[in-house]
RNA sequence: GUGGCUGUAGCUCAAUUGGUUAGAGCACCGGACUGUGGCUCCGGGGGUUGCGGGUUCAAUUCCCGUCAGCCACC
């Protein structure tokens, strides 16, 4: 089997592991950095790897859109395309198609849309977004599903997770049917070989909102429908409270298979990650590292703090003074502040990669400390600094 | 020098025949953002309406003077 999931260390319920794919491990957990449109905005791939990354996202609604999972797939897929030759995992457009297009009609059939981009009618079914998931070529691909707002009612949550379950059955037969007949783009002479590579991992999502009985029935359901190589986990933090997502991670865990890899989607935070990865979550992704840096918000391990606040105006310290990122190396809370007052793109670009490392860097001391035995302790004396210095952080 | 036009928040402009506490956009100062547009959203500070008089119950608005800028003509 081209994927598998080995757990080296265990520390209550969090897990240290080796998750192997055709295009090399993933040592979780792990945080996994959002590049929707096959970039991590303003980041490039020699960035990423001296950070550590292992394995990155792309997002099939939106290179589906612009340029064209068919343009993907004639430049050879989406590692080569973007020339990264590590891990990549993309999630359907599930997400985006309910949170990003306009006039959705849902059928069982699947959900007709509109383009976020030019208004466009579009039609997605499980079948078409498994097509596209499989032009862009990436190791992990995520279910078409069934995405609702955090605080839906149990019928609303009810009626997405069971026909996302529904949804998933059709994606397995599709790609089942795609990897007989449609093998992989080929990597071209000038680019490393890699492994065969002609499969790729189906990851089902658990939904079922906040309500913990759904959650179990989901999981339930799913396992019975195949031996899938991980989980993921969604339909959290889309607005519930937090309380609420730390119980339905700990209702999943206790319903999903011990020995696979699970993936909390859009998550998270750097509080967050370390509550999920207490609570026997491996996979993150956010945009948050990213996007909140393009807005000037930045993680330190005293909370978050607002670069372009005028407190900074002349701080000659690094952003972080526990951090040994490329920003807090060599550049000072005044310099950056500058460049972001004065719309520099190196600001942008800075923050992001601070935010990055940060997670990145808190995903491998959260392994070291469960492989250490120490998980429980490393983890609350992070989150009680964390949480004393910032008033801001819940 | 003469005639005309214009002076309202840091900037660009509003303010019904003179009628409540002079508004808006941008900028500025805070905050939000969790399966991505650098977007967007929320809140806040800020004006002796160029200056000095006058008319009026009431003046950004009408009158006189004055200062500044622009235009035209000597």
């Amino acid at each position: 089997m081209a994927f598998t999931f080995d757990i080296v260390a265990k520390t209550g319920s969090a897990r240290a592991g080796v998750f192997s794919t055709p295009h090399g491990p993933v040592e979780t957990p792990a945080f996994m950095p959002v590049g929707t449109l096959a970039t991590v905005k303003s980041l490039d791939p020699d960035d990423l790897v001296r950070m550590g990354a292992s394995m990155i996202l792309g997002n099939a609604y939106h290179l589906h859109l612009r340029p064209g999972d068919d343009v993907v797939r004639e430049m050879g897929g989406l590692h080569e395309f973007m020339r990264w030759d590590r891990p990549i995992l993309t999630d359907s457009g599930g997400f985006q198609v309910f949170s990003l297009a306009q006039l959705r009609t849902i059928t069982e059939e699947g959900v007709e849309f509109q383009s976020h981009l030019d208004g466009s009618r579009r039609f997605f079914t499980p079948e078409i977004v498994m097509q596209i998931e499989r032009n862009l070529g990436a190791d992990v691909i995520m279910q078409f599903d069934h995405v609702i707002p955090g605080q839906s009612d149990e019928p609303t949550a009810r009626d997405a997770s069971e026909r996302s379950v529904r949804w998933l059955e059709r994606c397995l037969k599709e790609l089942q049917r795609l990897e007989e007949t449609q093998p992989l783009e080929q990597p071209r002479d000038d680019f490393p070989p890699d492994n065969p590579r002609n499969h790729q991992a189906l990851f089902p999502i658990v939904q079922g909102g906040i309500h913990s009985q759904l959650r179990r029935e989901a999981a339930e359901r799913i396992r019975g429908l195949y031996d899938w190589p991980g989980f993921g986990i969604g339909g959290l933090s889309v607005g519930e409270e937090k309380d609420a997502m730390y119980e339905m991670i700990e209702v999943v865990e206790e319903a999903l298979p011990k020995t696979h890899p699970r993936y909390l989607m859009g998550v998270g935070f750097p509080e967050d990650l370390i509550e999920a990865i207490g609570r026997g979550v491996d996979l993150f992704d956010c945009v948050a590292p990213t996007r909140m840096g393009r807005n000037g918000a930045v993680f330190t391990h005293d909370g978050r703090l607002n670069i372009k606040r005028t407190e900074y105006r002349t701080d000659p310290r690094p952003l972080d003074a526990d951090c040994d990122c490329a920003a807090c190396m060599r550049f000072s809370r005044a310099y950056i502040r500058h460049l972001f007052v004065s719309d520099e793109i190196l600001g942008l670009r800075l923050l992001s990669l601070h935010n990055v490392h940060f997670l990145l860097s808190i995903a491998r001391h959260a392994r070291q400390a469960i492989i250490n035995g120490d998980y429980d302790s490393w983890s609350r004396g992070w989150l009680s600094r964390y949480r004393t210095s910032s008033p801001l952080a819940v």
